[in-house]
Order: C-alpha cells, then sequence, then structure tokens
DNA sequence: CGTGGCCCCTGTGGGC
DNA sequence: TGCCCACAGGGGCCAC
C-alpha cells in the first residue's frame, strides 16, 4: 500500500500517541514479526508492552515505534499493509496481525492482509541506526550529489536504481515514474549515463513529488488509508502512473506502458528521450 | 559480486 | 449479473 508519503502521513497520525504507555500485545500471527526468539514474556517486551511510546522515526519506507529503554518496533507495510489506531472493543478486521493495547483505551492494530509486509524488533536506537544505515540516503531530502553516488558504478537502469532501497531508501514505484517524467529521463536510461542537468532535475523531482504527496495526505493511492482508517482525500493526479496508452499532460503524445524492472513503467517516448 | 528473475499472498477491478 | 484472472503501492532470495 505505502509509498514514502504514506508511510509519513502514518506517522505524523501516530505522534500523538507519544506518552501512551502501551498495557498488552496481542500477536495473532507470530510469523509476521522477524526474528522472534526466546519466551512469550521476552516478545511481550520486545514489542514494547508495559512501556511508554516515546518517539516515531520514518527512513524511507519503514516506520519505528521507540519505546522506553530505547527498544523499537520497526514496521515495514509491504504492498498492503496498515497501522490503525480503534478503540479496543471494536470489531477486529481480518488480517490484523498484531495489536498494541493502549492505556488510554484505545489500540494500536498493524493489518497486512497479503503479508509483504512485517516487523522487525531492535532493542536499542543504536541497532536500529546501523539497519537504516545500510539503506540509502533518505527520498524525500535526497540531494543531487547522493543521487549520482548511487549511480556511479553500476550498469543498472535509473529506474532499477530509484527502486533499490539500498541505493535511495524511500522511491516506489509511482514516484519513479513520476520524478523520471518530470525530469524527462527514460526509465530504461543506464543509471551512470545521465548527465550533470539530469541528475539534477531527477533530484528535484524526486523530492518533489515525495513533498507534494505528503502535502495531500498521502492520499496518492487507491486503497490507502490513514491510522483513522479512513482514505485520503485529495486525490493527486499523477502524470503518467496509471496512464499508459493515454495522452502526455506536456506533448500530447500516447503515453507508452512497459514492464521495467518486473515492475509496470509508463513513460512518455516523446518527453523522456 | 552485481544483477535480473522469481516468488511470497490476498483482494479487487475490469473484461467477457 | 456474475465469474475469472490479470494485476497491485514491496522486497528477500536465488541462480547466473
Amino acid at each position: 500500500m505505502p509509498e514514502l508519503p504514506e508511510v509519513e502521513t502514518i506517522r505524523r497520525g501516530l505522534v500523538p500517541l507519544i506518552g501512551t504507555t502501551i498495557e498488552s500485545v496481542e500477536i495473532r500471527r507470530s510469523d509476521v514479526i522477524n526474528g522472534l526468539i526466546g519466551s512469550r514474556h521476552s516478545h511481550q517486551k520486545g514489542l514494547l508492552a508495559g512501556t511508554a511510546i516515546v518517539g516515531l522515526h520514518r527512513h524511507g519506507k519503514q516506520l519505528a515505534i521507540e519505546g522506553k529503554l530505547g527498544r523499537v518496533v520497526l514496521v515495514q507495510l509491504g504492498m498492503s499493509g496498515q497501522l490503525l489506531v480503534e478503540q479496543i472493543g471494536a470489531a477486529m478486521t481480518a488480517h490484523s496481525h498484531v495489536v498494541w493495547n493502549l492505556a488510554d483505551g484505545r489500540r494500536l492494530t498493524f493489518r497486512d492482509p497479503r503479508r509483504f509486509g512485517g516487523i522487525t524488533l531492535h532493542d536499542s536506537l543504536k541497532s536500529l541506526r546501523e539497519a537504516w544505515a545500510n539503506l540509502g540516503p533518505d527520498a524525500l531530502e535526497i540531494t543531487e550529489a547522493q543521487l549520482r553516488k548511487a549511480c556511479t558504478g553500476t550498469r543498472r537502469s535509473i529506474k532499477a536504481v530509484l527502486l533499490d532501497q539500498n541505493a535511495i531508501a524511500g522511491v516506489g514505484n509511482i514516484y519513479a515514474d513520476e520524478s523520471l517524467f518530470r525530469s524527462g529521463v527514460r526509465p530504461t536510461r543506464r543509471a551512470h549515463r545521465l548527465n550533470e542537468r539530469q541528475f539534477l532535475q531527477l533530484a528535484d523531482a524526486i523530492r518533489e513529488v515525495l513533498n507534494a504527496g505528503v502535502e495531500g495526505g498521502g492520499s496518492t493511492l487507491r486503497d490507502y488509508v490513514g491510522v483513522d482508517g479512513r482514505s485520503g482525500s485529495a486525490q493527486e493526479s499523477h502524470r503518467v502512473y496509471g496512464r499508459g496508452g493515454l495522452p502526455c499532460v506536456q506533448c500530447g503524445g500516447a503515453l507508452r506502458k512497459t514492464v521495467v524492472t518486473q515492475r509496470t513503467t509508463v513513460y512518455c517516448p516523446g518527453c523522456q528521450p
């Protein structure tokens, strides 16, 4: 479900939970949690039972819930993941895998029908930082220099690099196509062959489309729902994503739909030479 | 070692 | 109207 703007919107939606104590945690499907070892008691502890939420962090599309003592629950939403704030006692929807019962009578629910997402436990902020250091720089603030570095020494296409979270963290399929269109770069272009101007324009475009998505409340996805379970209101109009065969907004020519790196890709043959 | 290909899984929307 | 299947925001792992 989420691209970076949705994850950031969810993070902001959860900020009001800071200071709230987690009373207990229900693991309804343990296989969504990576590296569960040890006792039931340690699982509860690792999932922050009995402690307060003290911070909410994001890097790329990953979201971290920080508890007291530096323990961290790292959530990856994958394609269909959701974090929902609900009232304790409300009907539990299908595919609700982990539930944090809060002291204020509400609960935080991790739902993920397709289960491409998951949860990883870290016992310290240091451990989280190390994991995030292995990812590329955050796409929301990507600089031209960082982008150029990610594209150096590889023979892959620029789209493959954009989608590689270890190269740049946070660009998904929609924003890869949107940023490539806005910078006039064909998705299949070898990454190392972009010129100076293209690196600059692409870095600018990535920041712009992601920031626009955040401003729009992360409502750029068809079945995205926020922490309140409602979908976003201001649907951003994508210029190429989902518009294969339709006229290009710049030149009027037909947008071409292909597959690059196993992902549906739409671009304008005229504007992205 | 870098890279492309395959697969994981469920829900849904569009075509027939 | 209803059924079926192609396809979907991601990313880990495996052979080359």
